[in-house]
RNA sequence: GGGCCUGUAGCUCAGUUGGUUAGAGCGUCCGCCUGAUAAGCGGGAGGUCGGAGGUUCAAAUCCUCCCAGGCCCA
């Protein structure tokens, strides 16, 4: 049988290119599907994707909820879970329309319909798979296992069907209900704005501010005192509100009579100028129901008997400013609707009043001559001055403040503006949704009763409608005669009312064949469905408006099957989801809309659904703790992790650099994790690689993402000056044509690759905190396991090589013995990798990612620091005797095992071990891939948590030995004659004495021994066990403390060894102590070259005999020597022959060891005393000033 | 303005039901070791645990208030 040749594990690699290596044998194996074929029978987990929208590119934090949703389905297959994965798109909503609109150069509404609602209507199709490609490459590089394939999308006509279902079943429960929603309205451009756009356009602006008497009807000559700062909201106001339980006075202002808020008179008669005599104090609500003279009379003779333009009461009144009066116009402002609702539920009849148009403009049929058709903030000076005429304004002045305004043009302010809409009523079933809520397991624990539990319990009903083109069109049908309405479920039942309802589609469709069949379900051909109805009159016409886009995301768990319509089963066997992953920002996005269908749609369900585990992901922020944000540039985009270490600058040529530099800002130096003041890197364009530079780069004070460079190189590299120059934001530095930006790139270093970020996620925190990243976080972290993995399995291959040591060849089979008959090393990492093992699968079944981190990174150190270390003159022993064969096997399961372990946190990198290690030596084995695996059980027969806390002692007083050889200035080669050690008080030296060979060894001393009567070298000091005395002696324990200080400890030991207790007197009392109930540490006394540690203390026997310093002279020899084969780049295995002259001492200590010398360095041959011979390697070199030459030559030469 | 989260070494983070010398890694300095290692080992420096009160024999941990940052809403 052929000998396996391990592959050769180059300890320096590029990580990106050897990833893309394995990526491809995944894909042309198919080995992601296979990996679910042969999980078909398992138990089902249950993991739904929430689907991105590909109409921007990925960024940092979507690497992050790719990897937390990459690795528990993993970990599951491995556990033998049938796991399959859909990927989904979001495709729908008003992000898209605005891309579109930008790409047009157009802007609004108005502009669309100019624009034609199909054509724009296709182009928010096509843009929205823009950058699919983008997001398949880095769905793929970062090893997230998903169907990219078939994946679900949510404008497909199924999708959208099954959307369709979920609504029409709301309307039939009545459910679905049309009223009004306040928005941010862009009258210019007609279209609401959502939060984030708001919050994008706030201005200082000056505004009027107005305080407003509401004459009492009943009372004459006393008035409300209202306070506003938008007084053409006047003419439609509705309420006066008060706060309830707050106190109101009367004052006299001359003739008049005023109310205001008793706390705020003070801050009115200011404003006034003048005194306001109080006459009266009295509770708010009082005042509720008062009738009140309203500010214009435009809608007095329009509205009938409604109860307006009376006192309500409202909590939300406040009282820092203001009169605590205050003016309510619902149809302008959240809480004002909000406080119609109230009052509508016990008065259906009470109108909306809204004298304004959707335009901006008041409305002619109800404002006089003077306002009709003006634009209301224009006209807020002429209604101050109306009021003043009249005598209302009792003062006026200009109030300076933050206003929003359209951010694509800034010089329209927004107005809050209700807008008819239609409601899921979901107040109703907010119980049944908290109830949800409380069964799910949310990580962290605290999003279930606090963000996401408040965000419940404040519900109000969903806005699900949206006055846009691109959705899901609301499938709501009116009769434009009776008012009755539809809600088709499908295409198909409104084919069965009109059977040429997509007539316009197909003619469309017919002109265009490329025009996509799922087009049909959207505006503006479903606009165009219509339908009559036998015996009745009149035309159902569908309602104009598409939803809410969380709506469709919502939906996901029965529409990404096209559920009710198709596959049934397969819903009902994938819901609800087992586990769940996405950012914070979803809490009241996607967690919230999937939440309240699912719990609106199946109240029969058993709770929770639709997801069980939800982990609530933290942002990804800059290293600093910043947010990311493209447009001021503390991003590291993630290409710099995954592909190369470079950045795109726009180029500034200047006359003030020095030749053969690049300067750039700091903080991009600092983020290209580049050190120093200068580095060489590589210059060029984009695409033009060949002819790049190397220049010195230099951090300096510049903007982000800007380059200065000397005019020469500006020439050479064929650029020009970027226009906007050092003021150009990192945002548009993508956009510049190719001549006016340069990528800067590290030549000396590969990125660090998919599975260092992937680590990085996992062990950087906990994922609900903010991660700080950067370039160099991630490298960090990949030293700490990913790296220390490679390094290990980089020796194995070296010697298995060596020894041939191959786990399918009959001999090495032959000579496998049972742990059990290995040496003491070898069983203790066999018990770690269990204890680990069974560490990470209880961290892993309880979703504790990093905590499963923590466990294999301290597992691969104690292999890599500690069983390889310690091994390491096993494997240089010659032949493959029986205790080199037990070394061999043991590293081999520890990496066959840890290949698995990792499997699911570094793929690739798990892939590679398995390819070279277990696939090479099986290559007929059934398991192709490592991803083909069952997730390891821990070996409970290797299991020796003596042996494991043993070797804990052991490393500790290693660590104490070389603490003392330290401080000692005696370096490890030097040979000492003995270690003593002193155990802590209590511990038997039985336990360790089985290491004291490795203890030897680690610290070179010729004899380790058990100290028995230790007083001679330490003393000890007596603590008390707080924990355990604390409700014993409550009170007394400083003093306690302080009398155990003060002992002999060393007596108090005895006694407690001859009683089994002490009795000390503490405040006159005496208290009897247990030894479980002291504490005793060891300290090495004066005098002796020792430490100590939890474990014991360690003392070293310095005295150095002549042949102590022989042997040490010999071991710096002999480290010569090997470092000079180093240096000679030498086979593990090449023979030398040596020569050795120089000062006798040193030639006298290395003559009776030569063999020794021979067999370490495999020399071949060695003469003392003698000049080197031709063609040798020579080096003159001195230890402790004595002269030393060495020649090698590589023997045979 | 409200809600939630976070604040521990220069940096990134741990820190069990409260238990008395607050830990790790990185970085830095000194030293060592190296025939796997972009490594490793030992040590030093570096902390009023965001601040102030309180509860307790005992507080990074529990309570109250305040400050700063983040996120989500207004």
């Amino acid at each position: 049988m052929a000998q396996t040749r391990f592959g050769k594990v180059d300890a320096i690699i590029e990580f990106p290119a050897r990833e893309a290596e394995i990526r491809r044998f995944w894909s042309e194996r198919n080995v992601f599907q296979r990996s679910l074929e042969r999980r078909a029978d398992g138990p089902r987990f249950v993991f739904y994707e929430g689907p991105p929208t590909a109409n921007g590119l990925p960024h940092n934090g979507h690497a992050l909820t790719r990897v937390m949703k990459d690795v528990f389905p993993r970990y599951r297959g491995m556990r033998g879970y049938s796991v399959p994965r859909i990927a989904g798109w979001d495709t729908h909503g008003l992000p898209v329309e605005i891309e579109v609109e930008k790409e047009l150069r157009i802007s609004g509404k108005d502009a669309i319909r100019e624009y034609g609602v199909e054509p724009f209507v296709r182009r928010c199709l096509d843009s929205v798979f823009r950058y699919t490609e983008e997001w398949r490459q880095f769905t793929e590089k970062l090893a997230f296992w998903v169907d990219l394939d078939q994946p679900y999308v949510t404008y497909h006509e199924s999708y959208v069907e099954s959307v369709w279902w979920a609504l029409s079943q709301l309307f039939e429960k009545g459910l679905l209900y049309q009223g009004h929603k306040v928005v941010w309205w862009w009258a210019q451009g007609g279209t609401a704005l959502s939060a984030a756009e708001v919050g994008q356009g706030y201005k200082t602006v000056d505004d009027p501010s107005l305080y407003v008497r509401f004459p009492l009807r009943d009372r004459p000559g006393v008035s409300l005192v209202v306070w506003t700062t938008t007084p053409w909201t006047l003419p439609s106001n509705t309420f006066a509100a008060v706060k309830p339980g707050v106190e109101y006075a009367r004052v006299r202002d001359g003739d008049d009579q005023l109310i205001v808020a008793a706390q705020l008179v003070g801050t009115l008669a200011e404003k006034l100028g003048r005194e306001l005599p109080v006459e009266e104090v009295f509770s708010g609500e009082t005042l509720i129901g008062e009738r009140y003279e309203p500010p214009f009379d435009w809608y007095r003779d329009r509205v009938g008997d409604a109860k307006l333009w009376r006192v309500v009461g409202a909590d939300f009144v406040e009282l820092d400013a203001g009169t605590g009066v205050v003016h309510i116009a619902p149809a302008f402002g959240e809480v004002d609707f909000d406080l119609l609702r109230r009052e509508q539920k016990s008065d259906p009849s009470l109108p909306l009043l809204c004298a304004v148009r959707p335009d901006g403009s008041f409305d002619p049929e109800l404002a006089d001559a003077r306002f009709a058709g003006r634009w209301v903030k224009e006209a807020d000076r002429d209604l101050t001055r109306d009021l003043k005429e009249r005598a209302l304004a009792l003062h006026v002045e200009q109030v300076r403040h933050e206003y929003p305004f359209c951010w694509r043009a800034d010089d329209d302010p927004l107005i809050q503006y209700a807008r008819p809409a239609w409601y899921v009523r979901t107040t109703e079933r907010v119980q049944e949704a908290l109830e949800a809520n409380a069964a799910i397991q949310w990580l962290p624990e605290h999003i279930r009763d606090g963000r996401f539990g408040d965000f419940l319990r404040n519900n109000v009903d969903w806005a699900l409608s949206r006055e846009r083109f691109w959705g899901t069109p609301l499938n709501i049908w009116i009769n434009d005669e009776t008012g009755a309405m539809a809600a088709p479920a499908s295409v198909a039942e409104i084919l069965e009312r009109n059977p040429h309802a997509f007539a316009s589609f197909d003619a469309a469709l017919a002109e265009d064949p490329t025009l996509s069949p799922h087009l049909r379900v959207h505006k503006p051909w479903i606009d165009d469905v219509t339908w009559t109805r036998e015996g009745e009159p009149g035309v159902y016409r569908r309602v104009p408006e598409v939803i809410d886009a969380w709506f469709d995301s919502g939906s996901m768990p029965f529409a990404q099957w096209g559920y009710p319509h198709r596959n049934r089963e397969a819903f009902e066997a994938a819901f609800p989801a087992d586990f769940i992953s996405e950012a914070i920002d979803q809490t009241r996005g996607w967690f919230n809309s999937l939440l309240w269908i699912s719990t609106l749609l199946f109240p029969d369900a058993e709770k929770p659904h639709p997801y069980r585990t939800c982990i609530v992901l933290g942002h990804v922020s800059d290293r600093a703790g910043k947010k990311e944000s493209k447009s001021k540039g503390n991003y590291t985009p993630p290409e710099i992790i995954l592909d190369r270490v470079r950045l795109e600058f726009a180029a500034i040529p200047s006359d003030a650099v020095a030749a053969g530099e690049i300067e750039i800002a700091r903080e991009d130096y600092d983020g290209m994790d580049l050190r120093g003041d200068g580095t060489r890197v590589r210059v060029y364009r984009d695409g033009a690689e060949g002819e790049a530079l190397d220049r010195t780069l230099r951090p300096v004070a510049l903007p982000r993402r800007v380059a200065r460079l000397t005019l020469a190189d500006q020439r050479a590299l064929g650029l020009e000056a970027a226009p906007r120059g050092e003021g150009t934001l990192p945002t548009e530095v993508p956009g510049l044509p190719p001549e006016q930006k340069v990528w800067i790139e590290d030549p000396s270093v590969a990125a660090p690759g998919a599975d260092a970020f992937r680590w990085f996620f996992f062990a950087s925190n906990p994922p609900w905190n903010a991660t700080r990243h950067s370039l160099s976080g991630v490298r960090a972290l990949q030293r700490e396991l990913p790296l220390k993995l490679r390094n290990v399995y980089a020796f194995f291959t070296i010697y298995a090589n060596i020894d041939d040591f191959d786990p399918a060849a009959a001999p090495c089979v032959a000579g496998k013995r049972a742990p059990a008959e290995r040496s003491l090393l070898d069983r203790w990492i066999l018990s770690e990798l269990a204890l680990a093992n069974r560490r990470v699968i209880e961290h892993m079944d309880a979703y504790r990612v990093y905590e499963a981190t923590g466990v294999l990174s301290e597992f691969v150190d104690a292999l890599s620091n500690w069983y390889v270390r310690r091994s390491r003159d096993r494997f240089w022993a010659p032949g493959l005797e029986a205790d080199k064969l037990d070394a061999h096997w043991t590293l081999y399961e520890c990496l066959i095992a840890s290949a698995k372990l990792v499997a699911p946190f570094l793929p690739y990198a798990a892939e590679d071990i398995w390819q070279n290690l277990a696939r090479g030596p099986f290559p007929e084995s059934d398991e192709e891939s490592v991803h083909f695996c069952d997730y390891p059980g821990p070996d409970e027969t290797a299991l020796d948590e003596p042996l494991s806390r043993a070797m804990g002692a052991l490393r500790e007083l290693v660590s104490a030995g070389l603490q003392v050889r330290t401080a000692e200035k005696l370096r490890v080669r030097q040979p000492l004659e003995a270690a003593e050690i002193v155990l802590g008080v209590g511990a038997s030296g039985d336990a360790l004495a089985p290491y004291l060979d490795l203890m030897r060894e680690e610290l070179n001393v010729a004899e380790v021994h058990f100290v028995p009567k230790a007083d001679e070298y330490v003393t000890y000091r007596i603590k008390p066990n707080f924990r355990a005395l604390g409700p014993k002696v409550g009170k007394r324990m400083p003093a306690l403390k302080a009398a155990l200080a003060q002992a002999d400890g060393a007596s108090l030991l005895r006694e407690l060894d001859a009683e089994g207790r002490v009795a000390l007197e503490i405040a006159g009392e005496s208290i009897d102590l247990t030894r479980e109930e002291l504490a005793v540490d060891l300290e090495a006394r004066e005098g002796f070259a020792a430490a100590s540690c939890g474990a014991g203390v360690v003392i070293l026997r310095t005295t150095l005999t002549p042949e102590l310093i022989a042997e040490g002279q010999f071991r710096e020899v002999l480290n010569r020597i090997q470092t000079l084969r180093k240096e000679l780049d030498l086979e593990y295995t090449g023979r030398i022959e040596l020569t050795l002259a120089g000062d006798t001492e040193l030639l006298e200590a290395v003559r009776p060891r030569a063999e020794e010398l021979k067999r370490e360095t495999l020399a071949l041959a060695l003469a003392l005393e003698s000049a080197p011979v031709d063609g040798a390697e020579v080096r003159e070199l001195a230890i402790d000033d004595r002269p030393l030459t060495i020649g090698l030559r590589l023997a045979g030469n």
